[in-house]
This record gives C-alpha cells, sequence and structure tokens, in this order.
DNA sequence: CCGTATCCATTCCGATACTG
DNA sequence: CAGTATCGGAATGGATACGG
C-alpha cells in the first residue's frame, strides 16, 4: 500500500484510499472546507504535531489537492487552499458526516451541525442520485470488468 | 486520536474518520461491498497481513459495521458480513470512487468500473441532493454551533 | 482453510528544540 | 507565527510459525 499501489491498482477507490485514506489528511481537507487556510490554524484546530502536519500539508499540495499560495494579508508566509480538485472532495466530506451524524451522536447529544444556507437548518438526510434523479444503491451495481476510461 | 476524539469530538467527520479513516478498513468496507466475505478472500483480495486483517476485522465488528456469523457452507468458520449500519456506507465508498475516478484515472487507462444494473454501462457523475431533489455544493453550508442532536 | 501469536523492520506521531 | 529537524516511544505492517 504505497506509491506503487496509486499507480497500479485498477480500483479508484483503492487509489483514493491510497492517497488520503489516513486521519489527518481528510481532517486536513475537512478544516479546508471550514476556511481554515493557515499552518498554525490547522496545528490547533487538529491538534497534530507540526512535522506531522508539515509533510501531510506537502502531500496534499503535492496531489493537487490544496494549493500553496501567499498569505493574503500580506505576511511572508503561506495559506493552504483547496483547488479545483480539492472541492470535489465535498461529497467525500459529506458522505463521512452523514454517517457520522447518523452512527456515531446519539439523541440530545451536543454535536457540530452542517448548516443549510437555503433554510439556516441543519442539513437533513440527503441522496446520491443519477442525472436522471433516481437514487443509487448498492444493490443496483456491481464491480464489472476492467475496461479502458472513456 | 484515539477512543477518547471518538466520543468527545463534537464534528461527526472526525468521528466517523477515527472509527475507520485508515486504508485498511475502508479496503475491507470496499470489499464488503463486492461480496468479500471470508477471512481469505479479504487476506488474498487486499494482500494485507494476517495479523492486521484480524484487528481490522475484529475492530469492524466491535463497530457494529461488519456481522461475524457462521459460514454458509457449514464449515466451521466465519464469514463477516455487513450489518445495516455498515450497509450505509455506500456512499461513503462511492464518494471515494467517484473522485478517484475523475482524478486518479487518465483517459484510455485501465480501471475497473462500477456497472448500474440499470443501464449495464458504468454509473455516471452522482450528486448529492436534498429530500427536494436540490444539488447541495460546498458554499450552500456551513459547520454551526454546537446543538443538541435532535 | 481460519485465525492467532510472535518477531522484526519500518513508519508514525508527539514533544521539543531550533531557525527565520 | 511559520516551518524544519531530531529523538524516543508507540503503532503498523510483513513474514512466519503455530494451533483449531
Amino acid at each position: 500500500m504505497n506509491e506503487t499501489t496509486r499507480t497500479t491498482s485498477p480500483c479508484p477507490v483503492a487509489r483514493t484510499v491510497d492517497l488520503l485514506g489516513d486521519k489527518w489528511s481528510l481532517l486536513i481537507i475537512r478544516d479546508a472546507f471550514d476556511g481554515v487556510r493557515r499552518f498554525g490554524q490547522f496545528q490547533r484546530s487538529l491538534g497534530v504535531a507540526k512535522n506531522i502536519l508539515s509533510i501531510r500539508l506537502r502531500t496534499l499540495v503535492d496531489a493537487g489537492v490544496l494549493s500553496s499560495e501567499p498569505a493574503s494579508d500580506g505576511s511572508s508566509y503561506r495559506e493552504y487552499v483547496l483547488t479545483d480538485r480539492g472541492r470535489e472532495l465535498f461529497d467525500l466530506i459529506i458522505s463521512l458526516r452523514q454517517w457520522g451524524e447518523h452512527h456515531t451522536v446519539v439523541r440530545g447529544e451536543q454535536y457540530a451541525p452542517l448548516i443549510d444556507h437555503a433554510t439556516g437548518e441543519p442539513l437533513g438526510r440527503l441522496t446520491y442520485v443519477r442525472p436522471d434523479g433516481s437514487p443509487v444503491r448498492a444493490d443496483d451495481t456491481h464491480v464489472g470488468d476492467l475496461r479502458p476510461m472513456a
């Protein structure tokens, strides 16, 4: 499970998992969606060691998920912001959140909700749908034979 | 980032990540959706060491994601199948897959597609929608103040 | 065929010190 | 504040041996 896997496994799930399937990377991405940009912000928010954070940020930048830009406040430091590729990880973070809300938080327990601007209330249960609006369930699919990407 | 985090962080994303945000757990769940049930099947499919697999399976069973059932073939062994809670991780696996298909596989490259039974063709781009059918984007949301789970 | 246990190398991680 | 370097302890992972 290494660089080799990332480029040789024909399974897109394996490739994604190999790239960012670890706790810190996923939480960095979560924070990035919440507007966190600076090294120190990530560090305090996550409670992660600075050396580890340094490595993870570099990996995510190398992977094209984050970009490293000059700080907007004129200081000589860097800001880490989601690229277009990174922003497409929104659904992944949402998936983690939806399952977590359902299965790791009990009734009455305090939790940090995701507020829907459309209503001002916590986002309800979301559904993955095809372009025609029909929902997809596990039984509707199976992994097929290898084929070239269109 | 441990058991304590899992029960104390108010962020559902962090709780989920803490529970199954590692490569092997995610790939075990992927395999489970693909019909893998037996220890040896997982072992060969993933190429993971048996001691690690043993630990991961136990963790997932303890978390209620997999159940450990008597083998259906009458042998004295165990089969690991997704529980209801586990099956609700389908969207998570799908989101990993969708990103991976788009951003880790290049045109013309061989990959393992997910076939949609409705069409017999690879599943296209999916969208997360609210109950009313409207799609949700990152800009439509923000993390709000703590509140009790309804 | 299942699964556990052990050994060893590697990696991960947190704390700390240090430089700009 | 931002980031790198180092050190020691813990966890991970692979290989293998072993018992059910």
